[in-house]
DNA sequence: CCGCACAATGACAAGGATTCTCAATAACGG
DNA sequence: CCGTTATTGAGAATCCTTGTCATTGTGCGG
């Protein structure tokens, strides 16, 4: 025995899943809680820190909030972030920016990258 | 009387100058500690919070850590990040990429960016 | 289908980072 | 040099996150 399937898990992989956009833990406590209402604070931080540690979901940083996360298969499908710095909501982004070796000084290696874009989405723009 | 200028303030401020790289607010305490061994961590947070309303400092984040503060000015010659993975250390790299707006969905107001590269850098790649 | 071993949960305590509070200090115009 | 009051430093308070532990429930073996 090693791992266990319970719907608390089913039902925070569910919720990333269907966001389509990096949640932070409490957003996905609010959304877990509808399905499964007895769900802890606890359990949603202990997943999703277990998920993140395995590579199935990757964080996402945006100064002085907490981290998001969304689905690693997401995050491999290479793209962005945008951050509306009305709602204070991170959306996706598809395309991808290349030649970024070429920035780094002699001796550095590149591993990987993020390109977190910011303003005002539609949403907010048009209201 | 509006803003008075102290030593405490303008410590912070040389430490922020002199690293050169973006600095957490522990960071910038401890290294503050040697000029004004009578500095309160409160006043450290206090003052980059400060520095971060008026832009002067702007953040850098980084998943699962707490910010880091670069100078406005250095972050107003354009340039990203670049995060060890190793070390944990992060460095100002020079360059940027273009055509981000072709990225947006519509809608969508750019306002700014931020790019962060990660990977090894050349001190703990070559021991 | 039943029962057991133990992974997973949930409630709460504990820890770390950041902000708040407030009396004491010190900058600076008069 | 004085008084006003912005700023400080120490500690309490708060928010976010992780740890603890008794209880629950999954999944295998019988």
């Amino acid at each position: 025995m090693e791992t266990r399937r319970t719907k608390q898990q089913e039902s925070i992989r569910e919720v990333l899943a269907e966001a389509g956009r990096p949640m932070s833990v409490q957003e996905v406590f609010d959304a877990a809680l509808t399905s499964v209402p007895t769900i802890g604070l606890s359990t949603v931080y202990r997943t999703i820190r277990r998920l993140a540690e395995q590579g199935e979901i990757a964080a996402v940083a945006v100064p002085g909030q907490p981290d998001r996360y969304e689905l690693a298969d997401v995050a491999a499908t290479h793209h962005h972030h945008f951050h509306c710095t009305e709602c204070d909501r991170v959306f996706d982004v598809r395309g991808c920016v290349g030649g970024l070796d070429r920035m780094l000084p002699p001796g550095f290696k590149l591993q990987g990258h993020e390109l977190t874009l910011s303003g005002v989405c539609s949403g907010c723009a048009a209201p």
